[in-house]
DNA sequence: CGAATGACCTATC
DNA sequence: GGATAGGCCATTC
C-alpha cells in the first residue's frame, strides 16, 4: 500500500521481460519502473514475486544472489551467467540495459 | 506509535 | 571486486 499497485505489476512486468543470459539489479528495476531510489520497495515486491516470472534473474547491485535461495546460482549458470569464485555474478558485461 | 528488520543503493577508500 | 559509512522505504514487533 501507500504506493500504486501498478508498481509491483510494473516490476513483475519488467522482470518478465528480462532476456535469458541477462540479469538486472533492484536499482535498475526501480529506475526502469520510473521510481529511482525505491530499490528497497522492489525487493519487497520481489519477496512476494509470484510464479511465472524469472525472479532468479534479479540480483543485488553487488552481483550477490538471493540469500536462502541456493538454486538461483544454478539457474543463472544454466543461462550462461558467469559466476565468480566467491559466488558473485560477473557484472562486467551485464551492466548494460535492454 | 517507536524500534527493528529486510531478496537494497550510492559514494568513497 | 571488496570493505565501510550513510540513506532510503515498507512491513513487523
Amino acid at each position: 500500500m501507500h504506493l500504486p499497485a501498478d508498481f509491483d505489476a510494473e516490476i513483475y512486468d519488467i522482470v518478465a521481460q528480462i532476456p535469458a543470459g541477462r540479469v538486472v539489479t533492484y536499482g535498475q528495476l526501480a529506475r526502469l519502473a520510473g521510481m529511482p531510489g525505491y530499490a528497497r520497495r522492489v525487493g519487497r515486491a520481489m519477496a512476494a514475486a509470484p510464479a511465472g516470472i524469472p525472479s532468479h534473474r534479479v540480483v543485488s547491485a553487488a552481483g550477490r544472489t538471493v540469500p536462502g535461495w541456493t538454486a538461483q546460482r544454478e539457474l543463472l549458470e544454466a543461462e550462461g551467467i558467469r559466476f565468480r569464485r566467491n559466488g558473485c555474478v560477473d557484472l562486467a558485461h551485464l551492466r548494460d540495459e535492454f
